[in-house]
DNA sequence: ACTTCACGAGACATCGTTGTCAAGACTCCC
DNA sequence: GGGAGTCTTGACAACGATGTCTCGTGAAGT
């Protein structure tokens, strides 16, 4: 019912009957061969036009056994800017390569990534771009083994040698906690997501050995992880401060973080030190002038494909990690220390 | 070369020499048909297992003439976070119809968007959702006569008679506008994106509506069209404040608009109201409270998806326009009047 | 004028899968 | 015991396109 609304879709052999030369003919011409008379191309164009036929993709690739020109994306969610952005890179490069882009989210859940990873490879897909949920990708090997492209993106793979794209998270922390001891700051609250995530377990070791290579004592009370919400960051920073012998400045891991701990320093009217890891838009209007450990998420999306249709055309050469570097933005520092 | 690093990916018929069986029982095994002896099911599943079988879903879908489970969104740019929010909707939305979505990018340029449209065409996805780059589409009616389901977001098509999905831009604006008129303000400067675009259009209509509405007499000095960056935004303010006459009070018709009105407004530390249409992150944040005339994006997405799932679902109805209802959300409206 | 060759066009097989149909084995019932 | 019915299974064709091969035609060469 639904599929016999209007006239059914026009295939090749229609074409042909209608231009009155064989399906090979018609073949010939909508794959711009050059030996066909060209009165014939006329009647067959002419036919096309008017049936309004469109080549049946599918069926093509199908046959020829050329590539599908579509890669997936898995990803945590579309909505976080973030990940948008990569996507966004990601569909440019793409298109140059005359390739479409299945974007599909894991929602962070590793099984959602595995299942999603499996519809993926049914479609034939040339290639995957990965942002790892689970920790262990060793179910990706047979589909390796046959052929199937993967870059990881943003955490690396394990139980697979596989390209990947990371930032330089313990350095980018390393340099922003230096920057504040740099400023005078000798008690500094580290607050940081759950070790559990890659890039938070890189993130919190850098800022580690920046403090321990400045000598300052370690404080269990100045470090708090597993900390995923705003609100949580709030709260974290609120009892440092109650403590017995509060931070002058804080670090924290990533933006929800920094939002959190902007939230209760501007409620208090606190002027404590605040640099934070990752970027963000507007935070140039933020209540405070910001310094953050920034890096270039367009960047990061970018090369991850680069890398991914560089292995789609032929790259054999060894699995490489690639890592984005960060870059320390200072804004109003000055106005923050003593 | 490159196709041949590894093992050929296993087809059916490799299952079936493996298993000892036709080619229609792995085909009957794999797609759950009941009526196989559990110990030919066994024996299939072994062969899939060990051979690390896929179907290939291309040949599966060609073949049985099913849908292919797909759908597309034309859309202006994902790194904005109004379409990045709408991608994310629909792809919710469309995972709980077991589809893929490819999303790809119109650069809101009319004649990419056709490009694309005629692609994602060819590779046979079941329903499109286009957020209008071009002012006509009529170009799509071939399609939409064999049966091509379509969805427009945003913004209504023109040349062909289809379902949209649409904030109610009029009465938004309308409703903004009168919020200052109600709180005292005579004098309100109007910033608005070029009236080409429909949504400016419509917001500009229901601003002037408000304002003749209070009877205020019109003064081309107020308003400005053709904004398209924040830049031009904070120029147009400056202007007016520095005009003959200056307005008390701003009205942003965009997000774009509002960032570059507050950015020049909070330059000068003038106290002039402003309300701006689009909500955005961090709003909350501002350097001065903002109140803004919002509506959920993510409705705006989900509402279109569940209409195209309708219509390929076999929903046969006349085509209908959803308008997504705004709501005012006045944020410190107190500090900024007088 | 006859062979050779290039070239344009079509017949046919094929990609990987599933729909159709029929054959064989088995059960059941009168 | 034999015909009917059920249940499994496989042979074959087909989806819509393209690769391979062959055939007929006409031009060129001697």
């Amino acid at each position: 019912m639904s599929r016999q609304d209007g006239p059914r879709r026009p295939t090749i052999s229609d074409v042909a009957a209608a231009a009155g030369v064989s399906v090979k003919t018609v073949s010939r011409v909508i794959n711009n061969v050059p030996s066909v008379r060209p009165e014939l191309v006329e009647q067959v164009l002419a036919a096309v036009g008017e049936l309004g036929f469109r080549r049946n993709e599918l069926a093509s690739t199908l046959r020829s056994g050329r590539r599908t020109a579509t890669i997936g994306l898995i990803i945590g969610d579309l909505a976080n800017p973030f990940y948008s952005t990569i996507a966004a890179a990601v569909a440019k490069v793409a298109r140059g390569h005359d390739t479409h882009l299945i974007t599909v989210s894991s929602e962070e859940d590793p099984e959602l990534e595995q299942i999603q990873f499996v519809e993926l490879c049914q479609r034939r897909v040339d290639g995957l771009i990965i942002v790892p949920a689970g920790s262990d990708h060793s179910y990706t090997r047979p589909e390796a083994e046959m052929g199937m492209r993967m870059v990881f993106l943003d955490r690396p793979p394990s139980g697979i040698l596989a390209d990947s794209v990371v930032i330089d998270n313990a350095r980018g922390a390393h340099t922003g906690v230096e920057a504040l001891l740099k400023d005078g700051h000798t008690r500094i609250g580290v607050i940081a997501d759950s070790p559990a995530i890659y890039t938070a377990r890189e993130r919190l070791a850098g800022a580690r050995t920046a403090l321990a290579g400045a000598g300052t004592p370690y404080d269990g009370s100045l470090v708090r992880v597993g900390v995923a919400h705003p609100a949580e960051a709030a709260k974290a920073v609120a009892t440092m401060l109650d403590g017995m012998n509060p931070p002058t400045a804080f670090f924290a891991g990533n933006n929800r973080i920094t939002v959190g701990a902007l939230q209760e320093l501007y409620r208090r009217g606190h002027d404590a030190a605040l640099t934070g890891f990752d970027d963000f838009e507007l935070s140039t209007l933020m209540p405070r002038p910001l310094t953050v450990v920034a890096y270039d998420v367009e960047e990061l999306g970018r090369t991850a494909a680069e890398r991914l249709f560089a292995r789609i055309g032929g790259d054999a050469s060894w699995p490489s990690e690639t890592v984005i570097a960060t870059r320390l933005i200072r804004r109003g520092a000055e106005l923050l220390t003593h």
